[in-house]
DNA sequence: CAATAAATCAAGCGATTACTTGAGTATATG
DNA sequence: CATATACTCAAGTAATCGCTTGATTTATTG
């Protein structure tokens, strides 16, 4: 019957988008692009693959519809095609680790054991901030936290950590957040920051997330 | 480095969601399970593929965490893992049919051209069900509808439908909702109706998604 | 306990995937 | 215009995927 060929077909195009997403180093190269665009070697490196390999994965998300490319001199910088396959991403990451056991020993091992790491949620700080009694740290690579931070941040990379600790008030509280759920920078921030006798905690979650949530930013103009 | 082979291991952990996912058939399966759990059978039935593939392709999910099964006699009853997963697929489908063209040709080609077939929000729907002012008809098999449905429609499936259109006054305007979207129900509901020369319009989702935004529904006990 | 129904398992196949290597193509720069 | 940089393309290979077929397991029923 023609009605089923049309059915399979619908349903085949509405897997090829989960298809792209269903490779980790394609998973990876997405989780960098939410952050903000990227060229394609600069990918290549922060996911350790080939500059070939990450090319094709590239193409692959771009004939699922997920990244758009332009081409800016001697490079071609991609970047996610809307918020929506951020949302997407962040779902599927969620999806993953309430239904996966292996993802919570995954992580586990990826991140060490976070059982002494402090969470904050995203509506929680937002109050916090609004009252004025938190301190923001934005731990990301400067280039992130330029391109956009969550308002009334402070960028303070792990390298600068040290020296900005010992400015901190002893008194107040501190919340650092980075790229999402599972990046190390906040963890390693925190851990850093109470060995220092600062009260720090993390944002459960990261930029991207707050930013989808409508929350408070500062953008690049 | 091993922190490289652990964060692959994390991302490959989630992207064996997506990749369960990425097929069409599998796809299927989980639009099926979203309206209510069903044997392997069943499934096979409604996917028209052999049981055993229809089997494989149901572990292939269950690895991934999406569904879950039980036993009930000789029969094993599959079912989604939870309204996460359910809202997964819903997100999927959505930036397919945004980010890739072939979506709307497909479709197309599967439930014919829907241009004549006007739609309702469901939180349009909800307003006008609040004043009274609409029919609401269940246009799904008997099952689905005893199963859960939105507060206050009638079941009507499509062989019963011109005997009950007949009796439907021809003021009150009807509003009529099947599985989702992509359902053919609801559109050929409408145009019977039309041709009858009853004011009718489609839900612009299916009942799935009515439940998960959380407006009135009527369960089974 | 035999017979039946429903599901799973195992083996096999052609097609696809993920990577590598090496060549080819744009674009910018001295 | 030659050279360098950044990316894409093409071909090859081992591994995986999607399906089929036929045997096997599990639970119910006469």
């Amino acid at each position: 019957m023609a009605e089923r060929a049309a059915k399979d077909a619908l349903f085949t195009a509405f897997a090829t988008v989960a298809k792209a997403l269903g490779n980790g180093r394609r998973a990876e190269i997405v989780d960098v692009l939410a952050q903000g665009e990227r060229s394609v070697d600069e990918l290549a490196g922060e996911i350790e693959q080939s500059v070939a390999n990450t090319s094709q994965h590239l193409q692959a998300l771009a004939r699922a519809g997920l990244v758009r490319s332009r081409r800016d001199g001697t490079r071609v910088v991609y970047r996610v095609a809307s918020d929506e396959v951020a949302a997407l991403w962040e779902m599927l990451r969620s999806v993953a680790s309430t239904h996966l056991a292996e993802v919570e020993v995954l992580a586990a091992a990826y991140l060490g054991d976070r059982g002494d790491i402090e969470r904050v949620s995203a509506g929680e700080l937002h109050a916090r901030l609004v009252d004025g009694t938190v301190t923001v740290l934005d731990v990301r690579p400067r280039r992130e936290y330029a391109s956009g931070h969550i308002r009334g941040a402070t960028h303070a990379p792990l390298d600068e950590l040290p020296r900005l600790a010992d400015e901190m008030t002893r008194g107040s509280e501190v919340v650092a957040y980075c790229r999402g759920p599972y990046c190390v920078y906040a963890d390693d921030a925190v851990r850093l920051l109470r060995a220092r006798g600062v009260a720090a905690r993390r944002l459960d979650t990261g930029f991207p997330e707050w930013r989808r949530a409508g929350l408070p930013v500062a953008l690049a103009g």
